[in-house]
Parts: structure tokens; sequence; C-alpha cells
RNA sequence: GCGGAUGUGGUGAAAUUGGUAUACACGCUAGACUUAGGAUCUAGUGCCUUUGGCGUGGAGGUUCGACUCCUCUCAUCCGUACCA
């Protein structure tokens, strides 16, 4: 046979239309509706229609496809839907860059990406998707919503925001430029604004608890993060009274503030207490110039300041000329505002010891502030456990004691009590925005914030909306935020905040779970749920460890609580993939290293990119990109489908492992080894570049040889065993070499292929490898040794063994040193 | 700053979890076939001062034996709460 012919013979583009078409005219992977089946609910985080799906997208859904369809060749009722997560605020972008409508760009964009990723043959079941800017979907997110508010669990406060005067709007922090805003270059202001929150910390617990059913399903590291996320922490809360002269000095406004610390052990330590530059007491003091002018100012630049920068920064702070007196011993203590100091964390006032906190240390050393040593230990500061000292009756009591005893006390006097913190901070989900769901509220003179009635539910977008990027289109239309009050029916306001993103994201695998045909009557169906729930797989990137993985946690919690469904974890299997870089850097736009999928499956077609993308790299790790190793992966496929010509078609015949050559041994080796790893791979490690690895070390065992049952037997294996990755060209071979009977079957390795009659063994000396030995499978262990001391005699000389290790079928190691006197 | 990860040939990576470091693939070199080659096939390919020595970011340590365990350290990446 000619090359020129078998070039022309692997067709991927015409194999692939043939398959998809297949496909979609036997909707294959629909599933099935009856609840009683098993079943694998295999989920990839759906994407965001940014206008062209991008490699990344193509690793997470070559992943999930391979996982759906394996579950599936093994006979599971496989739920594998796709959607789009479409409210956000690159579509409003757009809106002001190309004056397109955020809905006709967000739709359009859908449609092109739709055809992107049919063309790669992923097994999604098509009639279970949805935007999640589709009204139908917003509906039933407005009424959980409300239901929320009634259980209480939604709340508005006031709190600050990046505020861009110019553009008169609110800024995302990846919107602020080194302090300006990323359109205009104004200077960003923090600003005070209401906003709407759901209150995840009443979860907390729950959360952090429930981290521990996810140990071993989840990876480890998200665990951690979530946890330290989370961030419980049992301590102490008591109030700084502030001396007489302060509260004089004040004009009476103030008696005393909170703090909260882990530290209740080196309370005997405080040499200052430290406010947070937005901290009320600090905000008088600058407006009613109880300091310099110039310190007044520096402080509202403190204030001014993102949380982030100002961690960064190092330490700074201002003294504020006011006293608190310490709830135990009476001293007065100085009182400072400190850019360390955080105002979402614990009241944003602290007790400092900088004896016993690293960051009290550094800050008192930069201002001369005293330095008090409460226990005994090393060098200051010193944050390990040891005795007490200088701390009254508490003396020489051990400090992880001490915290407890002190706890008591303080609880016994009644000047403070014991208490839990978390770091984690309630969840804002309103946004100033246009293109997100609207909050389904409404602002009555006199009914207050009032929910709107569930039968006027969806609180639809108006579509006449002129998007400038300046102040909020919902705010500056014309008619739409203007309605009655749902209560009363007097005139009223309608919310003109939308909800957060991660909202949307937070429930749709709830949704997909129920059957489309209910879609209109409920929003999550509980028996739907209640089978397919918790999702089996979920696939996505490592940057969602945090905020999506746990508001999605807490949101199905809480739709559990109000009744909707009887899960407590959406995601029972996580798998977290690592991003596709391109000479060491994340593919982006601006940085013009982008590598565009559609021309990569034009080329090479569907199965190549799915292969290269599985096989370049294991899922966790980041992919490094590279073209020519593309058509590595095309290369292997080509070869694959040629030797269809070595098959005995339709027919597996049994094989007589006795008359076999050494070489055909070896082949059904190389085969029943990827056979044996391949489950491990597709249902826990997911390392399917090994598994491909495996099938193209068979195939090249396979072509050493020539016995037409052993080829038979190998690509009747590692058809089915690529069918997940690979799946046109698999399926294509496969109808016609064994009528796709091969994929029927749940295959067995025959350990009788492993068996052997002699093993080789490596001989170290001194730590060294030196030699090999082939000893026949059941020599004893002496004759090992005997036989190794041989092989090895060169490096034995004048040394004396000091210690002869036998690892069976593996090695011996003899440990050596000089003989001595010579 | 804080939290989490990653680091192995020229490149992507593998290593049965403490037991022959570099499987598989890319690239490169040489050869074969060819009018031609961005095709295919064959052989070779960690590094060096090559009877030997050195090698898994770096420095120590534990062990008969360390990519794997421990301590310290450097670099890169992810997240950091209004990007999704």
């Amino acid at each position: 046979m000619s090359n020129r012919i078998i070039i022309m013979s692997y067709n991927p583009q015409e194999i692939e239309a043939k398959w998809q078409k297949i496909w979609d005219d036997e909707e294959a992977f629909e599933p099935s509706d009856s609840l009683t089946q098993k079943k694998k609910y295999i989920l990839s985080m759906f994407p965001y229609p940014s206008g062209r799906i991008h490699m990344g997208h193509v690793r997470n859904y070559a992943i999930g496809d391979a996982i759906a369809r394996y579950y599936r060749k093994q006979d599971y009722n496989v739920l594998h839907p796709i959607g789009w997560d479409a409210f956000g605020m690159p579509a409003e972008n757009a809106a002001i860059k190309y004056k397109q409508h955020p809905k006709k760009w967000t739709y359009e964009n859908i449609d092109y990406m739709k055809k992107e990723l049919s063309a790669l043959g992923l097994s999604f079941s098509k009639t279970r998707e949805f935007a999640t800017c589709d009204e139908l979907y917003t509906r039933w997110e407005q009424e959980f919503i409300i239901k929320m508010h009634e259980a209480g669990l939604l709340y508005r406060e006031s709190t600050t925001v990046n505020w861009c005067e110019e553009c008169h709007t609110v800024l995302a922090n990846e919107q602020v430029e080194e302090g300006c805003c990323w359109r205009c270059e104004n200077e960003v202001q923090l600003k005070e604004m209401p906003g709407y929150y759901l209150d995840i910390i009443k979860y907390a617990d729950e959360l952090l608890d429930d981290l521990q059913t996810l140990e071993e399903k989840w990876p480890s590291q998200v665990l951690t993060m979530q946890g330290n996320w989370i961030g419980r922490s049992q301590g102490l809360e008591f109030d700084f009274e502030l001396s007489p002269q302060s509260k004089a000095k004040l004009g009476g406004k103030f008696d005393k503030y909170t703090v909260f610390t882990t530290r209740a052990d080196t309370i005997y330590g405080i040499s200052y207490s430290a406010l947070a530059a937005e901290h009320q007491i600090v905000k008088y003091i600058v407006e009613n110039s109880l300091v310099e002018d110039k310190i007044a100012k520096k402080i509202v630049a403190m204030a001014n300041a993102s949380e982030r920068d100002r961690i960064q920064a190092d330490k700074e702070g201002y003294a504020l000329g006011i006293t608190v007196i310490h709830p135990l011993t009476g001293e007065e203590i100085p009182v400072w505002t400190a850019n360390f100091v955080l105002a979402s964390y614990g009241g944003g006032a602290v007790m400092a010891v900088p004896a016993h906190d690293e960051r009290d240390f550094e800050f008192a050393h930069k201002y001369d502030l005293p330095i008090k040593r409460v226990i005994c230990g090393g060098e200051l500061p010193y944050i390990d456990e040891g005795l007490l000292e200088n701390s009254a009756e508490f003396n020489a009591m051990k400090n992880t004691k001490a915290k407890e005893k002190i706890i008591a006390f303080m609880e016994q006097e009644n000047i403070g009590k014991g208490k839990i913190n978390f770091k984690l901070r309630n969840w804002g989900v309103s946004r100033q925005r246009y293109w997100g769901a609207p909050i389904p509220f409404v602002h009555c003179d006199s009914c207050g914030l009032v929910p709107e009635k569930i039968e006027n539910l969806p609180v639809a977008l108006p579509d006449d909306v002129e998007i400038t990027g300046a102040g909020n289109p919902l705010d500056k239309h014309a008619t739409w935020k203007y309605c009655t009050c749902p209560k009363c029916s007097k005139d009223a306001i309608r919310e003109t905040d939308t909800l957060d993103t991660f909202v949307q994201s937070s429930w749709y695998q709830l949704r997909f779970a129920t059957q489309p045909s209910k879609w209109h009557e409920v929003g999550i169906d509980k028996a739907d749920v209640n089978y397919w729930l918790g999702v089996d797989q979920y696939i996505g990137g490592i940057e969602h460890a945090i905020l999506h993985l746990l508001y999605a946690r807490f949101f199905t919690k809480v739709l559990r609580d109000l009744g909707y469904h009887d899960i407590d974890e959406p995601f029972e299997r996580l798998l977290t993939q690592g991003m596709v870089l391109m000479d060491g850097a994340k593919m982006s736009k601006s940085k013009g290293n982008t590598v565009d999928p559609d021309a990569l499956v034009q080329k090479y077609g569907a199965d190549t990119a799915r292969l290269f993308t599985l096989f370049a790299a294991p899922p966790q790790k980041e992919l490094e990109w590279n073209d020519s190793a593309v058509d590595g992966a095309f290369r292997f496929i080509r070869k694959l489908y040629d030797r269809k010509s070595k098959v005995e078609h339709r027919a597996l015949v049994e094989i007589d492992q006795s008359t076999l050559s050494k070489e055909s041994k070896t082949a059904r080796v190389k085969v029943y080894e990827a056979l044996q790893k391949s489950s491990n791979v597709y249902e826990k490690s997911f390392a399917f570049n090994t598994l491909i690895a495996a099938c193209m070390e068979a195939l090249n065992a396979l072509d050493k040889q020539d016995d037409l049952g052993v080829w038979t037997e190998g690509i009747y294996i590692i058809l089915n065993l690529l069918e997940p990755i690979i799946p046109h060209v698999a399926n294509e071979l496969s109808e016609e070499l064994f009528d796709r009977e091969n994929f029927k079957a749940v295959l067995e390795v025959k350990d009788e292929v492993f068996v052997k009659d002699s093993i080789l063994y490596m001989v170290m000396i001194g730590g060294k490898k030196r030699a090999e030995v082939e000893v026949s499978a059941n020599t004893s262990q002496e004759e090992i040794l005997t036989a190794a001391k041989e092989a090895g005699a060169k490096w034995l000389k004048n040394m004396q063994i000091v210690k002869e290790i036998v690892v069976p079928n593996k090695l011996v190691n003899l440990a050596v040193k000089p003989k001595i006197g010579k």
C-alpha cells in the first residue's frame, strides 16, 4: 500500500461529520427520565459566552466528555449538560465599545460558540441547554431570592465600594488600575453605598464541617483553601472603655468599642490598641480636626486605599491622641489607627500585644511603642506556647490553658465573652449594573422594602436602554423603575441593582437536573434533583477553588433548607484543571498568544484536538501549548486508523499464549497493561496522558509482531480504551471492524498474559546501580544474592558487605564499606 | 502581605507512591525511500573533562536506597471577596 493512499484514508472531516450527524439523529446523549437506573452526573463548568471558545474550554470539555462517554459505555444513565453563564460585565463593556445591545451580543455569541463546541463532538444533552439570562431562569432565581429574604438570609446594608465620580459608576476591583478608573483614569474613591447581602456566615459552620465529607473526593488543596477562607477562630470579645479625658475629647459621642482576639492569653501584654482607618471613632477624629491636618490627610488617604493595597504596604499608623482602659489592669492604653487593621474583620479594632504577635511587633518597633512580654520563651515576638508571666493570677499557667481561664474569668466578671469569629464575610450580591438579574424588590415610602409578588415574576430587564458606562442604565431609564407597591399599591420605586453573576452559577447544577418539560412550572424539581445530585464529577478551573465553589455549596444548602430538595453537597467529586499556557504565559488576546480551536479542528479534526489536550499534560497541571506536538497526536490517530488492515474482521480469536513469539507476548502485556490502567484513569486519577501513552506503547509493541489474533485483540481493546477520548475515529473503526461490539462488553484483564518465567534483578552496590542478573521466577533469595555478588564482583573487591537487601522481583542492594587494613 | 499549588533532558511529561530517573510524545542528528517533502520508515539522542563522574529549582538532613519523607531557601502560577 503506498503512503499516499494511507494519507488519503484517514479523513477526520468526513468521519467526524458522519458521526456527529448520527449522534444528533439518534439523540444519543439525552439521559433517560427514569429515576431508578444507576446514574452519573458529569458536569464541566459552563462557559461565559465571550464570543469564541478558547483552548481552556476545549480542555475542560474534553475532560468532561471523556468521563461522560466512559460511563455511558458502562451502561450508566449519564447526565452531561451544558449551558451559558450569560450575564456579566463583558457584555456591557462590549455594548459601550461596539454600541451593541448586551442581549444581542450575548445570544449571538452563544450561537457562535455552540457551533464551535459541537464541532468538537462533545456528548452534551441538547434539550437541557439554557442561558442564565433567559427570563425563564431569572424568574426562578428571583423567587429563590425572595424566599431567602423571607427566611431572613437576605439583608440590606451599607458598605464601601470603588466609585468613579467621572463615570458615575461603581467599579469592580479589576476595573481599578493603580487606584484609578480603567476607563477614564480618574482617581477612584471609596464610597458608602447600600447593597444586598446573603448571610453566608450563618452557614459557615456547616460549610466548614462538610468539607470533611469531601475528603478524598475533592483535591485536598481546595479543601484547605476553603477551610482557610472560612477561617473559623475561637476567641474573646471585650470592650475597651475610653478614658474619661478621651470621652470628653470625642464630645461624649463614644464610650467604648469592641475588639476581638484569639489570644486572650496575652491580654496582660496589651501595649496599644489599633483601629481601622474607617472606624467610626477615627472618622470622628478626622472630621473634627482632633489630629493635625497633615495627619488627618494621611489617615484619609489610608482609608481610601483598597484593603489589599493596605495590607501589602509597609506598616503605617497614627496616634489618635486618645486612650482606653485595660479591662483587667485599669492601665491607660494609647489608641492608634493602623493600616493592618481591617474594617471587615472583628469589628475593625484590635488589642495589640507586640511581644506575641508579629504584626503588632513590627508596628510597635516602627513607632517605638512599649513591648511587654507575658509568655516565657525565646526571642520576641514570641508566638509559640509557654508559661505566662506578668499576668497577675495567671502567672505560671500554660498559655493554652490560660486562654480558656481568662475568657472564663472575663465572662464571670461580665467584661468579655468567648466568641467564634469567621474570616468569611457575608456575600454581597448586588451590582449597580444593567446586564444581570434584577433584584426583585420595590422601595415603598410606606411599606419600606417589599418583595415583588411571585406571580409578577420575572422582573424582566427593559430592552430600551442606553449603555454608556456612566451610571446604572436601569436607574437612568425613563420609566422602568416606577411601579406600584405590591403590598399597598401606592407609587413605588423598583430596585435598580442586579444580582451578582455568581448567583446564577450557584444553582445551575440543580436546574440541569430538572427535566426541561418542567422548567415552566418549577425552578428545580425535588425528585429529579434528589436522583441526579450530587454531581458525580465536576470539572473546572482551579481559579474557582474558593468563590464559585463556596457560593454554590452555600446556595445548595439554603435551597435544601427552603425545602426544594434534600441534597447537602452539590459536587460529590471535583477535578480542578490547570490553565492552558503558551510560552509560559496565560493565553490572552492582549498578549496575542492565543490558539484558535476552530483552526485546529479544521486542520486536524476534533479527535486530534481532544487527544492532544488530554495527552500533553495531566488535567490538574498547567498545559503548555506546542504546535508540533499536535502533529504527533494526529500521526498517532492516523497510524491507528491505518492498522485496521491488520485486523481479522469481526472475529476475536482465542489466543494460545504458549505458541506466541516473544514479541507477541510483549505486545499482549502492553495491551493488557493499558486496559488494567484504564478504570483508575477514567474514574479516579484522570491521568489521561498516561493511558494514551500506554495505548501508544501497546500499538508500538503490536507493530513489532505479526500475530493476527494478537493484533485483533489489541485493536479491539485499544479502541475501547480510547473511544471516550477520540470518539469519532474510534466509532468509525469499531463499526467497521467489530460492529461496535467492543464498546458494549466490559473488558476483563487476563492475568495469564502477565506471567513471566524469568525476572531481571538490578544489582546495586553502595547505593549505585552496577549490574543486572536475570533469574528464573522461583529462585531463592540466597541464590539471587549469590548471583548478584558474582555479577558485581568487580565492585566488591576489597569491600566488606555490611548489609544485604533483596526487594522481591526488583533489586538487590549490597551496602559496603572498605575492608580494614587495606 | 495572606492562603494554596507547581518546579524532572533542548520541549510537554512518566516513575507501580521509598526500590533500575527520564516511559510516551515533540524536537534534533544520521540514514533509507523519493522528481520533491512540512510525508513515511530505520537508527541514535540527559550532561561532562567518558576504564569514570554528575544528574529531578537551590542548600542541608533521614535511609542500604530519595523525584518521592523532613528542614531551610529561590522562582513561577492561582485566589484574595464587584472578572468569570
